[in-house]
DNA sequence: ATTACATCTGAGGGGAATCTGAGCATCACG
DNA sequence: CGTGATGCTCAGATTCCCCTCAGATGTAAT
């Protein structure tokens, strides 16, 4: 698995990084906030997991954890000296998926890092074998984000491709809106907005088939399977 | 969301729970391994997360989680005033998401129930033939939420359908009103109204098949079995 | 800085889902 | 039968949920 590295001390990350090769890990390491989100680009990222360290010196660490997730659905753990517990809710909520205090075990690090990416990997759309759904005229290609309708291509934003691929991972079952906020937004939030709303809004008027998205009143939305 | 507790000390139960609780979480409380188990059956599990303790009477804590891990994929976080690395790694290992050490803050915990509920909220995978009832000429699927009767699909509101789930759940057996009242809405209301007789009514001419509902006078309602 | 776009927020409204209450039907029991 | 208790039907009234829209805020590229 390949994992993403931010560490801006070279013999911390030189360190770990032997580590983390020994137990597997394809690591490459990033210096600074931007480094790294340079090299999360969504459609090439293929990341299992980003160790992220806060201690960071062009930006700040949670900034760079919020950005990351506006981007990426990569689990993220955040590493850092700050131990407070102030600190560490405020980067769960920022959508961290761990946080883990220096000095920490090596061991215990490893155990978090295969929690962690252990949740994800059903999510891993990196294989590029059966990864294309077909929904009618509607051909949804999950490895390069590229979504056709009756052969032409539509463009679509991260959060609306995001959203088409999570409900056509399962054609037909509704999926809650609190699952589908958690899912795609990936970060505890209220859900006071019309956020959601307005994304199904504007899929819907993308695809040209404004019944491929079904609303279920009070509960959710789901794709309309095709005929079965 | 669901959460299923599991600690066998009362006090701190239901002082947890009531934080649990202010903060939007349906919280269940088990008092033993054997207690959580059965909670975890799958047909009535629908738990987002489970928050483990490792100090019960009954079972080893760690041989709970592996019986979880192996039952349902709900992500469990351990709770336990063992601190020490060992036993972290070795619960992290047995398939739980999270270790919490005792003494913890609360809104750490809230924050690390989020972050894992977050990264989890759809993946079991469920074969269509555990979530499918059948009663007759009527097919229920769960998960879907649709209802089909001799093959053409019907159009059923929530509650009718939250209704009729919870009565397919044990076909036969008699739920009590007041049982049906805080299943289906969630609150132990319920005075003078004739709502659930009009659910019930609704129910029975849509699904075309009157007889199929039963009222049991003076207790409550119950599907009647397939006869043959 | 400027621009283009993506995303979020809040108000307003419509329509389905749900609730309510009164009167009617049915049941159990004498 | 007669009677009270319980469940049913029906038609508004009301609530709730979702959609649209228009602008505010945020983010990435030039």
């Amino acid at each position: 698995m390949r994992l993403l590295l931010v560490e801006d001390d070279n013999h911390v990350a030189a360190a770990l990084s032997a580590v983390l090769a020994r137990h597997g890990f394809e690591v490459t390491h990033a210096r600074s906030g931007e480094e790294a989100l340079r090299a999360l680009v969504p459609e090439s990222d293929g990341f299992g997991v980003v160790l992220l360290d806060l201690g960071l010196p062009d930006q700040d660490g949670y900034e760079v954890c919020g950005k990351i997730r506006k981007r990426t659905a990569t689990p993220v753990i955040m590493v850092t000296a700050r131990a407070d517990v102030r600190s560490r809710i405020h980067g769960l909520n920022l959508g961290a998926d761990d946080y883990v205090v220096k000095p920490y075990d090596t061991g215990e690090l490893l155990a978090r890092i295969h929690a962690v990416s252990r949740r994800s990997a059903h999510d891993d759309v990196s294989a590029p074998g059966e990864n294309m759904v077909l929904l009618g005229s509607v051909r949804i290609e999950l490895p390069n984000r590229q979504v056709t309708v009756d052969g032409s291509v539509v463009q679509l934003t991260r959060k609306e491709f995001d959203l088409l691929a999570l409900l056509a991972q399962r054609p037909g079952v509704v999926f809650r809106r609190e699952q589908i906020i958690s899912e795609v937004w990936r970060t505890s939030w209220e859900g006071t907005g019309r956020t959601l709303e307005v994304h199904v809004a504007s899929l819907r008027s993308k695809l040209r088939m404004p019944a491929l998205i079904e609303t279920v009143r009070g509960v959710g939305y789901r794709l309309v399977a095709p005929a079965s």
